[in-house]
DNA sequence: TTCTAGATTATAACTATTCTAAAGTAATAA
DNA sequence: TTATTACTTTAGAATAGTTATAATCTAGAA
């Protein structure tokens, strides 16, 4: 059972019909053995890239949000230019290296574990985000 | 000495002008006795309401990114929509309500201190900012 | 094979933000 | 004061990221 067998089953088991652009997605996103983070124009060039093919962004994009909805990805807040996602959807944390635009992930290990000693009524925790922002010294 | 001689020394040890614009929007952000989340649009309005004047949204925006470079104000990741700004420029971390589009302040008792026990080369720490999401719960 | 709901696409539209260049104003010096 | 100059404000154009639209296409079911 190879890669795009098991990207059929993934997408199908979730209620998404796997297209040819889907499946693609897929193979750029989640064959790789290392997670990573990137921006719809990043992810963009990758497909064509790797693919040598172009999927359209309005396509992209509805991808993106439906791998967000389905738990496939995780958005990252980082600044207000534009959005960015991180195929390590398990919950940890992120340098940003402002002078080069990257993202760094901190592992658990590098940071004391956030505790909040506070409830708001009627809420519960959706997530816990911590951006420790870099520059040059 | 009332508010608005502070303003036009506060401005003018900075090297900034101290024009019309400028002190009413210190007068917005500055004068109330607690500090407040704000988004540019949010400002403009906020202006609008308390001045029964309008500045034209390029002043807005100059104005707030003067006041960003000078730290009287900082700037907050929330997402990707649009850029949200603090009057309280001492570190502190937020909860984001989503479904009301609404910050509010963790102040320091309710959080552990966040410890980063990692380094990257040549960086050194700007900010460190957490986010904490909340959802109806 | 045919049908249909869902998917893809190019492109238009929209929103937040930045840029431009003309007109206005604060600070300085005479 | 007045004149000069550099800085500021402004409307509106331009840009970038994202979402909406509507026509075409396709996966899956009948």
């Amino acid at each position: 059972m190879d890669n795009s067998t098991n990207f059929i089953a993934k997408l199908r088991n979730s209620g998404l019909r796997p297209t040819k652009q889907r499946l693609k997605i897929c193979e750029v996103l989640f064959s790789g053995k290392n997670t990573f983070h990137f921006s719809i124009n990043e992810l963009s060039k990758i497909i064509i890239q790797k693919t040598n093919e172009k999927i359209s962004l309005a396509t992209i994009y509805n991808t993106v949000h439906a791998f967000l909805g389905k738990g496939y990805i995780k958005q990252i807040a980082v600044n207000s230019e534009q959005s960015y996602y991180d195929t390590n959807v398990s919950e940890h944390h992120h340098f940003y290296d402002e002078d080069k635009n990257q993202l760094i992930d901190i592992h658990d290990s590098e940071v004391e574990p956030v505790k909040i000693n506070r409830k708001i009524p009627g809420k519960k925790i959706k997530s816990i985000e911590l951006l420790v922002k870099l520059q040059n010294s």
